[in-house]
DNA sequence: TGTACTGTCTGTAGCGGCTACAGATGCAAG
DNA sequence: CTTGCATCTGTAGCCGCTACAGACAGTACA
């Protein structure tokens, strides 16, 4: 087997392992220089340090709150700036708060105009489709 | 003024403003094959029928509902052919339901989340910004 | 008739955020 | 030395549009 960590630090799949970030994606962070490139080694592998597992979970952990890559890009540019902006970062979360709760309205509106046409159509007894005729007439 | 609509029907541009369709989408959707081809002016116009108006509204009130294309294609199928099979699109439309409620209780953890973030950091008096930390240090 | 103006045409490229290849190396274990 | 995984680069595809560019259609008005 391939040595997966190594001593001076973590190849790219080890990176994906502590993560859970896709090592097609990490590529992909790179080449949009979202994390900057890491050294080689002597045959050309990717050799990635702590900091760079730090910011790569940074990277994932906001992702998974929803926030963008421009977002996260903003975000750290404030983090690789000494002094942390903490009113942009806030301002910034406020914001994607408010897209998160936006989004929950507009699903539960959703939910309730499906949930109506099931329903009506569960009560069978019906010559025609009432969800086909909901969408069709609405 | 360009005639837009005219006896035998309704060229792009009257379609798109009685769908709310933009005019490339439903460039688009002939393109892809959710709607059929029409019949063409002298001039080489698309020409549309009351027949291609309500697919189309189909069409439009189902994505607003969030059905994917494929989901809406499969719906037409069934709508295309005779004698709608009313358990399919039922079952459809519960499996649907069941993805936008999935999103919603994602959404709602995001939510918390974010708003326990926030609360965090706007606290003040702090240091160093702990949204930052929290991302950073999960 | 000229011309101005809008509508429409085709074709192609871009968006976000990956994901999926293909084909070539790196590199350690047996 | 071979096997076999890990990694490399580069490119194309996914969804559902959207945004051009450059050309033609077709009407209104001087």
């Amino acid at each position: 087997m391939a040595e997966i960590t190594n001593t001076r630090g973590y190849l790219i799949g080890a990176m994906s392992v502590e993560t859970g970030v896709n090592i097609e994606t990490i590529r992909y962070y790179e080449r949009i220089e979202l994390m900057p490139k890491p050294d080689r080694t002597a045959g050309g592998n990717r050799q990635y340090n702590h900091s760079h597992l730090q910011r790569l979970s940074f990277i994932k952990r906001s992702r998974d709150l929803g926030f963008s890559i421009d977002e996260i890009r903003a975000m750290l540019r404030m983090v690789d700036q000494e002094g942390v902006s903490c009113g942009e970062v806030h301002a910034m979360t406020m914001a994607h708060l408010a897209s998160v709760r936006d989004k929950i309205r507009h699903l539960k509106k959703l939910e309730r105009a499906l949930t109506a046409m099931a329903t009506e159509c569960a009560k069978g007894d019906v010559p025609d489709c009432p969800i086909i005729e909901t969408l069709f007439d609405a």
